[in-house]
DNA sequence: TCGTCAAACGGACCGACAGTCCGAATCGTA
DNA sequence: TACGATTCGGACTGTCGGTCCGTTTGACGA
């Protein structure tokens, strides 16, 4: 509809910014210890420019996140099973679980970035009710919980960003572990 | 031991600021609404002297926060059952993470507050080690689970502060109703 | 190629807040 | 009452998210 023109500059800067911000929220330790300033400066941009284009902070941590995960919520969208739609929901459940905890395990300190500051609660970013839609649907398939927009919750809960780093910082537990363990688990539940 | 005299104002103070910092965390929508400075003109008192008593404010917090749980804490620790260390493991678990559950539904500000304030991560909190502490045990003793270290993660994650915030605040669930989607949850978890 | 102007830039600036510091006030004791 | 140890309190500092506005730049028509 009102379509300007897309200036080149801007579109290299919110790039620019992108890869910024992803390098050094993936080196930081706490995403507390990552200031807008530094991203801007590490992009070679200017602060009111990272504002324009992205409104706050939390809106900066939103657009890293949402371009990492473009790929996991196609597989979920319109991939092939075990995560696509055409999986039979008994399946899918699992999978969209370990999906999920996989892209964590490796983009931990960015979720772990996105559940904090995220606007105050994880549960108010656009992703969660979008991940939560899809496993609630899926799980009301299996007829295998009395409640399946609650049990969705719960499960979520279970991939927590801040739960998996403490599983693998703290507790020195592997990947691999992790992804067995949540397995067991989610087969218990479904019965 | 290193057992000096107690100043009576230093003890007023403290009692002071704990109260101070309860009542305001229960009013306000958000912790992060709550300053220091506030905190330290409603109990009547400097800021030097709070910071001087807790730390930071995640020592704060955490003061509060363990004034508040001593007697869900005492009922755990050497209660009668259903909660006490009498009860049969397969009744206690459920009855842990009700107790638990209620609790933070009735507080759930403070309890929102340590979580995201509780020093980067909840699990690095005091509190949380103990909780998990007493239901892995529990949970083992059943043997309704393979890992129940794990399992006990998960399961308290079912019960974090902002997940139940959502579930009343933005779902509009009822505590009796999380209360018991919690329990047949759990049901089904123990088999 | 050049002129025009909306759009984008950038960094100085602001307000808020956690945490520090030290002279002043206060408590317990002899 | 006098004195020393302890605590008080609020001015002060450094940092950070977010704003503002004068300057620059790129797209496009002539």
């Amino acid at each position: 509809m009102t379509e300007r023109k897309a200036r080149a500059d801007a579109a290299r800067n919110r790039e620019a910014v992108l890869a910024a911000a992803d390098g050094l929220f993936a080196r930081s330790d706490s995403p507390r210890g990552v200031s807008m300033d530094q991203i801007a400066a590490a992009a070679g941009v200017g602060k009111g420019t990272l504002f324009r284009r992205f409104g706050d902070r939390t809106g900066l941590i939103r657009a890293v996140f949402t371009a990492r995960s473009e790929a996991v919520r196609a597989a979920v969208d319109s991939g092939p099973p075990p995560l696509g739609p055409a999986t039979p929901a008994r399946d899918r459940v699992p999978a969209l679980l370990d999906a999920l905890l996989v892209f964590k395990l490796g983009n931990r300190h960015l979720s772990v970035a996105l559940e904090e500051s995220g606007g105050g609660s994880p549960y108010e970013a656009e992703h969660y009710g979008w991940w939560h839609g899809v496993l609630r649907d899926t799980l009301a398939a299996t007829d295998a919980v009395p409640d399946a927009d609650y049990a969705s919750h719960v499960l979520l809960a279970a991939v927590r960003a801040d739960l998996v780093e403490h599983l693998v910082a703290v507790e020195g537990m592997s990947g691999e572990e992790i992804r067995g363990r949540l397995g067991e688990y989610v087969g218990k539940v479904l019965g």
